[in-house]
DNA sequence: GGTATCCGGCGGTACATACT
DNA sequence: AGTATGTACCGCCGGATACC
């Protein structure tokens, strides 16, 4: 479902607290009173109503009636930038809420769980949009917010994924975060793989995406005996950003590659520096200094191919024998 | 047999860096 | 400045496997 379609969800929270009914008892003038403030509720149900089908439907409401989804999707991270956007120009966005299930008068957050913390934090009334909603629809609006804003890092995402796992269907996960099957599968089993202090130690670590999440998750579970919590508690770790202390524990844990007979200085026996050698993933560079190794440089160049050959054929030699 | 899940690989894209 | 190259992220696809 797109977040058009949510958005056509419209019904009019007019659901305010209600008085308990009255009694047969009861003075005339409370029950005119009564009828007053029903005439009132009737009025701003009313007001609301025909700003709903003008397209108007942006309601002031108190930050104290206001709560999170029941998913929590992002790790605790800055607003400064929300705070002081919000300071100059006031709230330009409304927040998208429901009525709360369990308690009458109360909202509950879609999305725009950043800008209802800096409204709460400048003491401001919040601007927002009021739908019915079922849980599955909440937690589709929100994840599709989070899509389109594309700032929730890859374990943001998957750690929303895995909080979703806990009461909805895959189905409903993988339509919530614009995800396929094979993604969410991956997404669940890297946050189930990387104890839950690690992820909140390492933090958001915008930028790093699922491949290297990936190889973390496989250096944990390949040695179990390392206890890179350790490593991401350092002081030196913590006081980097989330990213890097994601690469700096990733290079600690990972296991040194070493290519015997291959030094990074070409050198003779003797010690003579020829060049030196780089070694990549999909090549092998060799690098000759003109200087102290030209004409053999020259030479190779030359009969590169020839030698090339002249292995191969004996490689197949062997092969056959 | 059907469905769910996992896994490896592919291609598109973006970005950084080196080179011309 | 423009181009080439390498690297990383991401979504998707299809095969393999596990489970009912």
């Amino acid at each position: 479902m797109s977040r058009k379609n949510l958005l056509n969800l419209i019904q009019v929270d007019a659901d305010m607290p209600v008085k308990a009914a009255t009694s047969d008892n009861k003075l005339v003038g409370q029950v005119a009173s009564t009828m007053r403030e029903e005439k009132a509720r009737q009025a701003r149900a009313d007001d609301i109503e025909r700003r709903l089908a003008e397209g108007l439907a942006v309601i002031d409401l108190d930050t104290a009636l206001v709560e999170p989804s029941f998913v929590r999707d992002r790790m605790p991270g800055d607003i400064d930038g929300l705070l002081s956007s919000i300071r100059e120009q006031g709230q330009q966005v409304p927040i998208l809420v429901r009525p709360h299930p369990e308690k009458p008068g109360h909202y509950q957050v879609a999305f725009g769980h950043r800008r209802l913390r800096a409204i709460q934090e400048l003491g401001l009334q919040v601007k927002a949009v009021i739908r019915a909603l079922t849980d599955e629809e909440l937690v589709i609006a929100q994840g599709q917010e989070n899509n389109e804003r594309e700032d929730l890092s890859y374990i943001e995402k998957s750690r929303f994924a895995q909080r979703l796992k806990e009461r909805f269907p895959r189905e409903v996960i993988t339509s919530a975060m614009s995800i396929d099957k094979a993604e969410l599968s991956r997404m669940l089993s890297v946050v189930e793989a990387i104890p839950a202090d690690l992820i909140d130690a390492i933090g958001p670590a915008p930028g790093i995406g699922r491949r290297s999440w990936q190889e973390l998750a496989d250096l944990i579970h390949k040695d179990e005996k390392k206890n890179p919590m350790d490593l991401a508690r350092l002081d030196e770790m913590q006081s980097m950003t989330s990213q890097d202390r994601f690469k700096a524990l990733l290079t600690a844990i990972k296991p040194r590659r070493v290519v015997r007979g291959l030094p990074e200085v070409l050198s003779t026996s003797s010690g003579q520096r020829l060049g030196h050698v780089k070694l990549s993933k999909s090549k092998i560079e060799i690098t000759l200094d003109r200087k102290e190794a030209g004409e053999f440089a020259s030479f190779l160049l030359n009969d590169a191919v020839a030698l090339f050959e002249e292995r191969r054929a004996k490689s197949i030699g062997k092969e056959e024998a």
